[in-house]
DNA sequence: TAAAAAATTTAGTCTTGTCTAAAAATATTT
DNA sequence: AAATATTTTTAGACAAGACTAAATTTTTTA
């Protein structure tokens, strides 16, 4: 039985692993942890001696296939108690984070199994995040920022980078939701800030919104446009 | 911000007051919390010091005021997670103890809130425990042991006081279920074995049982029977 | 009411997870 | 490649919450 404590360090991991492909740094997961690199040097050795991760000195960790069934379970439980709080209870999506962080270390197999049948197993939680499996696997969607279209490209939203509260009531303010629409219009050379049309309203927003709004890989072509010269 | 630890015994000093009007000595609530009597020292101490309970060397504690409060928000939601546990994803009464055991210690007053207007205000715990209100108020129900009842008496069955799962399954395979209505046909003088009528069917228990069921304060006038003799 | 028994507290230790400061290893720069 | 900077680890300390063993207080018994 893990503590809370090693859940979070395992799910810290995953989560810097997606990022980037290679294995975590001490002082990476230190970040992710707000804690201190020494005292994740004492904890990657402790996983590593449960065989949770592979961890070799001065040189990061990398989850063992037993490491990540454990952090998606969690993180399985994170997104499902999300949207348990967002349908069932009537939350709001930028408030439900810190409760989730508590829930998702709750230990029943069966409570998680009964609730996601209760929630009519969803494939994505609140923020348009994938939801694993029982067996930790999901569904690892392609996309890219916002930020990356061209004019005229128009894409769906399907997740966000940042998830502070801040983030999210700017995106309740604008009426900006998960599995919007949203074509980019035009882009201003000078600051980057793009004009976009979301559902039928058409209005600005600045580079670093866009780079935190993750949308579905658009289709490589761009729809062809009449020239008037 | 209470430790789990802490919350664990202010809920088990409340307990024990609950069924002997006095303060807790150290060795009950080291029973109760399954631990050792130093242990519960140590602990008294830091409760006192924090003001949640009056603890005199060597007289055992009394919940303060504030320690009251804060051990019926505990078992407020032990006691509403376990009616979520049971209404909403069909678990039965006998698997439900160890989960909302966790689960009470979520901090959230909205979240605890909000579960409660989901399940529409339940005022009973499926044991049929009292479910304390938002400022800790429950109503205290008069309920004595089934043994104490006389021949022909008959009450209704509002709680039970060992909730093992042994004893748990005992009533599920018995179809004893709390708002039964329980009739005393007859005590064997031998062994206190008790004869009951049960919602029609009609049956023994044994004294021990007998200890273990509570039911309403019966009406003090016994039904009149007609004499033979 | 003195002696014995039981309950409680104290003292010292352990584990978990954290920290700071210093040392060591790795990476970067000149 | 040597010097410097950065990252990581080690060493030692601390707080929480538990434990054992010994000491002390209270209660019971004779």
């Amino acid at each position: 039985m893990l503590s809370f404590s090693e859940e979070n360090y395992l799910k810290a991991i995953y989560h810097i692993e997606q990022l980037q492909t290679e294995g975590a740094s001490t002082n990476t997961v230190a970040k992710k942890m707000q804690t201190k690199a020494s005292s994740v040097t004492d904890m990657l050795q402790k996983l590593a001696d449960k065989r949770l991760v592979v961890y070799k000195k001065y040189q990061g960790a990398l989850l063992s296939a037993k490491g990540k069934k454990i952090a998606a379970s969690v993180i399985r439980k994170h997104r499902l108690w999300e949207t348990f709080l967002v349908n069932k209870l009537n939350f709001s999506w930028d408030e439900v984070h810190d409760i989730a962080e508590q829930l998702e270390h709750i230990k029943s197999e069966k409570l998680i199994d009964s609730l996601d049948a209760f929630l009519e197993f969803p494939r994505v939680d609140p923020h348009g995040d994938p939801i694993p499996d029982k067996d930790g696997n999901m569904t690892k969607q392609k996309k890219v920022m916002l930020s990356t279209l061209k004019e005229n490209q128009q894409s769906k939203l399907v997740t966000i980078k940042d998830s502070s509260d801040n983030f999210l009531r700017y995106l309740d303010k604008k009426q900006i939701a998960i599995g919007n629409t949203i074509k980019v219009i035009a882009i201003e050379p000078f600051d980057k800030s793009i004009q976009v049309q979301i559902e039928g309203r058409e209005f600005m927003i600045t580079e670093e919104v866009a780079e935190n709004l993750l949308v579905e890989i658009p289709s490589l072509t761009l729809p062809k446009v009449k020239r008037t010269n």
